[in-house]
RNA sequence: AGGCGGAUAGCUCAGUUGGGAGAGCGCUGCCUUUACACGGCAGAGGUCACAGGUUCGAUCCCUGUUCCGCCUACCA
């Protein structure tokens, strides 16, 4: 096969279209499932099936793809199983705006055909991330795509649902959760995002019961949320207020008593008054402590966070406030509330306070703890094989650091509410049989009624807010057809459907084909590696985990690598209202997907967020034009004929070039092995540009510029043999352009991405080759300095005289005198130095090398003098500290011997040095006079 | 409030059994020398946040402080 013609420039919009759709019409990414390779498995986080690819789905992706990669191409059976999220609220969120521009609703179509819109949607825009994820390189294999609604998927679901219950892990409950009035649904824990605010903190006066003019005065940040007090708590032990425990107060603005009680738990003494009001249907301490001292609680919002006053008793409030105050936004309702007081003078003062307020993770809207009937997951019972699973090393955390956040998190776990009133998801196989449950539903009450079509049909409309949660479900596998208690057979399914986090929680192994046992469950079971960010550590890989204990009886996968969020350059969030969003295709239009792929793997380091700034991207293109511009120098003379040679036969620069790639075969793997994507794509960055194209490319260029080299035909095979292995080893990071190139070389293969990652060559490595390349590279750069010095062009021949204070080092220069005679380009005397002219000379010194040059032109040498002296002092600074250290009595008494000798030898060679460095100066300060 | 992480060149970051401070980008000077100006060559640039401690010796280990970031959280 005869060299390739490579394009002066490389195009990578036209490579990656190219080969990008070359690997999909072979199959290449689909795993043989026989044969007796070990399994090395990723399933993908599945991104949300509304989203496009932002730049934290890029890193995420270029690492997995990076691992997937190269454990394929080390002859692994290798799957990374891709797929989506049904996103549960973002999706129906985006369906419901296209309807509101139609002037519809989802209430108005009703459910059966609201989904069906959003599959409809699913199908059209559904796989929009698919493709970009194709356009990055992500060798998924795509036949095995998922998506959380598959029917499959949702099998596992229920199976997982029905199981949980029947243990009791399941269950449906009455309580506070977190209430997003926007999306209209309850929300996780970690659902809500808390954000520091700056508000205030009322002081309010409560008259106490039957003891005019006596105040008990509590401290509060909702004071609008009085309306639904049921009690003060004082801290027993606290002598101010003790006295007053188990009397009565008057709740201001209203006509209720209540009492007051001693609670340790919840009154902290320090904080405000020392007092506080008790709201169990408004907050989650007030919740807690309501069931500790057996307290009512009363509601005061409807689920759009309004006040409703339907919802007190009647009278019970002043009823010109109860007028005005109906159907108030809490924020409305905090001000006529504050007013009010104020005009009674119960308002004793308002101070700043800074505090926590809870928000919807999707919308932003403030989150209601609100009262209603839910289902949650038993999570203690979970939570616990999970530590255990971490701290005992089945299930590594990499980085490190991040194990004690999840144990922090697990250990104080609470139980996971996991309805959502909303259409889209997994509805929850639960059923009630109207006969039986006739006091527990509902139906006809529906909450929604002032916003809705009365003539929505029953069934759309219903909530599961309004089955009681006292009814009995029929939780099932199968769609009941008749009540086992009574056989009726009206039954209604729970309109809730599960937390999208439910189903992702069973991604690992539902994919895979549980529960059925799937070939691809033996196979790929436990999956190798979850790459993932650390903000879904808790929404996603705990619960992972948990899930996959309990249902499979091993773990989900055996390394967890946690890396770094983008930010911008200076370090902020990217958001689309900061405008400060880099978008990941765009840049990949403009420098290279690769370019961008080894950018992120470049900045991938443990435990540090990326700050991405645009110059990084531009660095790396550059190096792959440096990469291709090496593969034309290749093609350009590869014209001929090769001869392989045992590697001790061929030339310094072919020994040493192959003892350099050695290292790097080494180092990226090893670096791959530790996750450490920072230090392989800076190992070979650094080889490739700065051994590989900066010193062996020019070292082979006189063989192929002298039609009589000896040297050719040999040199000509090392370069062939070394680019085809720079291109395996580039091809996890660079899949285009190394497909590119291993395409357009001579091969034998389909494709480079199942060839097989290079092995060190044991025979490759040589010391004494690398030892002697260094006096070869200090003599080279000890004469472009020179050149530098003098103001002569590269071009100019110079006459060079150079030798060593180690006849060993002079032995090695003379052997590697030709290609000193044309990197130095010039003449090259390796003579001794009392040889050398005495005038006109300029000497540099560059360890135990000396190197002179002929000065024949008037130029200024106050920079060459200059130079020598800066060198001296460096020099003369640490060789007075080394002294110092030595002539320490206790350094010689305690050091390590190892470190002693070597001080010694560094000082020797440092006086060593001045000695030369002091004679080049007196001669150069000789010819200045 | 607690927990975790960070602070090293102008910028972004590496730097582990403690002993000579590094890279990329940017900057300065010279050079179009037929792989490459998205380039080559040569340079400049750092009290390793601050204060103590341990040690013969600290960017590294320990303590405290300051600043920044993140996570968790019931101080109303």
């Amino acid at each position: 096969m005869s060299p390739p013609q490579l394009n002066k420039t490389y195009d990578p919009q036209d490579v990656e279209k190219r080969w990008g759709q070359f690997w999909i019409d072979h199959n290449l990414f689909t795993p043989k499932i026989e044969g007796p390779e070990h399994a090395y498995a990723i399933v993908i986080p599945p991104p949300n099936v509304t989203g496009s690819l932002h730049i934290g789905h890029a890193l995420n992706s270029t690492l997995q793809d990076i691992l997937i990669r190269w454990k394929r191409m080390q002859g692994h059976k290798t799957l990374w199983l891709p797929g989506t999220d049904h996103a549960g609220i973002a999706t129906q969120n985006v369906v419901e705006r296209q309807l509101m521009a139609e002037g519809s609703s989802r209430e108005h179509i009703g459910r059966q055909a609201f989904i069906e819109r959003v599959w409809k949607w699913k199908e059209q825009s559904g796989d929009t991330i698919i493709e970009q994820l194709k356009q990055l390189g992500a060798s998924c294999d795509w036949s095995r795509q998922r998506f959380t609604l598959d029917e499959g998927l949702s099998q596992a679901v229920r199976e997982v649902f029905v199981a949980l219950y029947d243990e009791g892990l399941i269950y449906r409950g009455e309580r506070l959760i977190n209430w997003c009035p926007r999306c209209l649904t309850a929300l996780s824990d970690i659902e809500v995002e808390h954000e520091t605010v700056k508000g205030k903190l009322y002081h309010i006066h409560y008259p106490v019961k039957e003891k005019p003019d006596s105040f008990l005065t509590i401290a509060t940040t909702r004071p609008e949320t009085m309306l639904g007090d049921t009690a003060i708590a004082v801290h027993p032990e606290d002598p101010r207020y003790s006295h007053l425990i188990g009397k009565y107060i008057d709740v201001p603005l209203t006509t209720r008593t209540i009492p007051i009680v001693g609670d340790s738990i919840l009154v902290d003494r320090e904080f405000g008054t020392g007092a506080v009001k008790i709201t169990p249907a408004c907050d989650f301490n007030d919740e807690e402590a309501g069931k500790r001292l057996n307290l009512p609680s009363k509601s005061i919002f409807d689920h759009r966070a309004q006040i409703d006053t339907e919802l007190f008793e009647p009278e019970d409030i002043d009823s010109d406030l109860k007028n005005r105050i109906h159907g108030k936004s809490e924020q409305e309702a905090r001000k006529l509330v504050v007013e009010a007081l104020e005009n009674n003078e119960f308002l004793q003062k308002v101070e700043d306070h800074t505090m926590a307020i809870g928000k919807c993770y999707r919308c932003k809207t403030v989150v209601l703890p609100y009262p209603s009937p839910q289902w949650f997951v038993k999570i203690q019972p979970l939570a616990d094989p999970a530590i255990e699973a971490v701290e005992s090393g089945k299930i590594r955390i990499i980085p490190d650091s991040w194990k004690g956040n999840y144990f922090g998190w697990m250990r104080n776990i609470k139980d996971w509410c996991i309805s959502r009133q909303i259409w889209w998801g997994h509805q929850i196989p639960a059923w009630y049989c109207t006969a039986c449950n006739i006091d527990h539903l509902h139906f006809s009450k529906n909450p929604h009624a002032s916003q809705q079509d009365q003539t929505t049909p029953l069934e759309a409309s219903t909530m599961s807010g309004f089955i009681a949660s006292d009814a009995i479900p029929i939780v099932s596998r199968i769609t009941p057809t008749a009540c086992s208690r009574c056989g009726g057979s009206d039954l209604r399914q729970d309109p809730d459907v599960l937390d999208t986090w439910f189903s992702s929680s069973l991604w690992p192994f539902s994919t895979l084909g549980w529960p059925n046992n799937h070939v691809d469950l033996k196979t790929f079971y436990p999956t190798a590696t979850l790459v993932t960010g650390l903000d879904i550590l808790f929404f996603w890989v705990a619960r992972m985990i948990m899930m996959g204990l309990k249902f499979t009886k091993g773990v989900p996968f055996r390394d967890v690598y946690i890396h770094a969020l983008v930010r911008d350059a200076e370090g902020q969030k990217m958001s689309k209202s900061k405008g400060n969003v880099i978008n990941p295709l765009t840049k990949m239009q403009e420098y290279g997907t690769d370019a961008l792929r080894f950018t992120l793997a470049s900045m991938a380091s443990p435990g540090r967020d990326i700050k991405l700034a645009e110059g990084r991207i531009e660095g790396y293109r550059n190096f792959v034009t440096k990469i291709w511009n090496a593969a034309r120098f290749i093609a350009l003379y590869g014209d001929g004929a090769r001869k392989a040679l045992p590697v001790s036969a061929r030339s310094f620069a072919d020994q040493w070039i192959l003892s350099r790639l050695n290292h790097t075969i080494r180092d990226c793997t090893h670096y791959l092995e530790e996750y450490r994507f920072d230090h392989a794509t800076s190992a070979l960055y650094q080889f490739l540009w700065h051994e590989y194209c900066d010193w062996y490319i020019e070292l082979v260029k006189p063989a192929f510029h002298d039609p009589q080299s000896e040297d050719a035909q040999s040199t000509r095979h090392t370069l062939f043999e070394s680019f085809e292995i720079i291109q395996r080893l580039l091809h996890p990071f660079m899949p285009f352009l190394s497909e590119e190139l291993w395409q357009a070389f001579p091969h034998s293969g389909t494709s480079i991405v199942t060839q097989p990652f290079p092995l060190e060559e044991k025979d490759w490595d040589s010391q004494t080759i690398e030892q002697d390349f260094h006096i070869f590279e200090q003599f080279v750069n000890a004469s472009r300095t020179s050149r530098a010095l003098l103001n002569c062009s590269p071009v100019q021949p110079m006459a060079f005289w150079g030798t060593s204070t180690s006849p060993q080092e002079r032995t090695t220069l003379n052997t590697w005198k030709p290609y000193i005679v044309h990197l130095a380009r010039g003449t090259v005397t390796l003579t001794e130095t009392d040889t050398w002219s005495t005038q006109n000379v300029l000497r540099l010194v560059m360890g135990s090398i000396t190197v002179g040059t002929t000065i024949d032109q008037e130029i200024d040498l106050q920079r060459a003098v200059a130079r020598l002296q800066k060198q001296a002092q460096e020099k003369h600074k640490e060789a007075t500290r080394l002294q110092a250290r030595l002539a320490s009595k206790n350094f010689t008494d305690k050091a390590e011997p190892d470190v002693i000798r070597e001080s010694q030898t560094r000082l020797t060679a440092l006086n060593e040095e001045l000695a030369l460095l002091a004679s080049s100066e007196a001669q150069l300060s000789s010819i200045l006079g």
